[in-house]
DNA sequence: TATGAATGAGCCTTCATTCAT
DNA sequence: TATGAATGAAGGCTCATTCAT
């Protein structure tokens, strides 16, 4: 890796939180200039502007969240496992597993009404946690877990749903009570599919 | 109601859209102005600074919301017709009842980590959203309608929490087949309890 | 006049001369508010932007250029007196009647291949100018002081030009002595005209 | 020419047109680099600032009027024809000999008030071009061609004063009918003085 | 109450320039 | 010689806010 693409890297991993954190609209350059301690010049040698940037974190955060949604479930031995792991890694957005809490609804919402560019990417995220769950249950009606008459995208799309709306209540209630309501839902209804 | 107050009132209404649609951070007073055709000035004559702006239009966002939750559930006559209206309610992410969105997902997101007074308004949204939920449940089970053992408190959750992640889903990927699955899924699981 | 529009005003004739002395392109919006003593903020109140100052500032230059000549020309009696007049007029450029020297040719020169609003505001200015000069001999013509076939259009035309031309030469090499002979060269074609 | 002569050269020949096209001041580093597409590092190895690029630029601009200019008048075989030659020279501003137009107009009229170092390159430019016309005129005189009491200093000046006051006109009113009444007028006055 | 002129901090971005490699 | 990463001052401009009228 060149100095260059270094450095970019380096710039893209201090602000990947931020934008997440406090928003694209509201993380100015001025705050990735102090969290990177570079100059004002030097973010522009990497980056043509505040939206490509942006653009980087946003990528860098789901990027994130991804890897660690695949190296979770990979763990897992069964597909019920599977689906068990990926559920109990949303378990607490009080304490999420990318700092700022899930970007896909973080970006989702700020970029659907006015940043095309951004939701696009965004909607690429939330396929990808959908094929993952489908594949796990997939995979869990192919090797006879699960009930061969369970719909598997039906099912993912719900598992996804819910997690992020409890994502919603947990992190502005402030507990994670709804969330154990979800969570404990969701698993009773994957035990009822179980064989 | 004075000439003060009708003015206010009228800044509310044409800012909370803006606000719902842009985010708060992304508008700035100038829009308000242009929206209102009002000068500079009279926005300060009203509001004592964008924060208390901002918040009237949070307020603003969240009670058309309620009370058009409150009017399509208060006409259901049974309590069955009463979560499935509410349900049929936010049927449509992509043409939704208050412009630019739910307002609780947009501004919960926006807020959640830094603007912990827009936070408590959209946590009281959330609240007083199952809460609704919760009572059309309670109504059912005591008039026999629903099993008496349904649990209330958490299926209201479960409602809530699958809808703001349909929405999520709908309005990123810019169709509705998703939300349908939700809904699907939750009129379903409302039938298995309906006596 | 409003105070904005005073203040407006106030701006622009700050603005003229130095936009004429160094040129649009090297001229920053701090010159002005240095000249002005104005706040930056106050500059975007009275023009959107750099541009539509700068081009304020170019009407303005070419409107005090306008009026004098047209004030200088006025004062003669004769035709032949008004020719004279606007060549003496021109006479001294390293003293020019405008602060920064003509600005016809600053503008165009700047302008030709760059700005074609502005472009077409120095054409304007030019096409008066010449204007000017062709009346006169016209009148000249009429009245019988000058040859009638003397072609008013071209010579008009020829005195435009060779006074931009010694403008040129004087400014650059810092002494009149070429202007003289243009001066002199073209009263000399006045007088062999005259009757 | 060593390496490094040579990229110098190539520079200065890339740079050449575009500053004389948009100003000096409005020529940025980044215009040369891209059209060099050398690195930025690249060009301050050859030029210590941009100040001595724009110089020599300048020169190069001027350097390449010059040689036109000579050839052209060059082929000539009278010193009426050398007149001729010349005027025809600039006869289209719309299509000049060098990219951007009369470098001693355009760089004259940035530089006349606020850079000495151009105005007098510029001034050396505008005094070779009248000694061109002058020996003209002169070697005319001496060889019989024109009329012994012709004043060549005179004429030179009032030739390219005109000549360039034409060229305002042209390239600001995208037509060339002015110079054509300027060439026409020129002329008349050779005819005149020729014997 | 309503206006809009005025402010200055802060925004994103570009600039000329330096320097280690 | 050539590179391109790094810098910080300065660019144009927008922002939320104040205040005299």
């Amino acid at each position: 890796m060149s100095k260059g693409e270094e450095t970019r890297q380096f710039i893209i991993e201090k602000a990947a939180p931020i934008f997440n954190v406090k928003g694209i609209a509201a993380t100015s350059m001025s705050d990735i200039m102090e969290a990177t301690k570079l100059s004002k010049g030097s973010m522009y040698v990497h980056f043509e502007n505040k939206e490509v940037l942006a653009c980087a974190a946003v990528d860098h955060n789901m990027k994130v969240l991804g890897d660690k949604i695949l190296m979770t479930v990979g763990k897992a031995k069964t597909a019920k496992e599977e689906l068990f792991a990926y559920i109990d890694f949303f378990n607490n957005p009080l304490n999420p597993p990318v700092i700022g809490g899930c970007p896909l609804l973080n970006f989702g919402m700020e970029a659907d009404d006015t940043n095309p560019v951004v939701k696009e990417k965004v909607n690429g995220g939330i396929r990808f946690t959908q094929r993952v769950l489908e594949n796990s249950i997939n995979k869990g009606i192919a090797n006879g877990e699960f009930k061969p008459d369970w719909n598997a995208a039906e099912f993912s799309t719900v598992i996804f749903a819910m997690l992020e709306g409890g994502n919603l209540i947990s992190r502005i209630s402030g507990n994670n009570d709804k969330m154990k309501i979800i969570v404990k839902t969701l698993k009773s209804i994957i035990e009822e599919n179980t064989l």
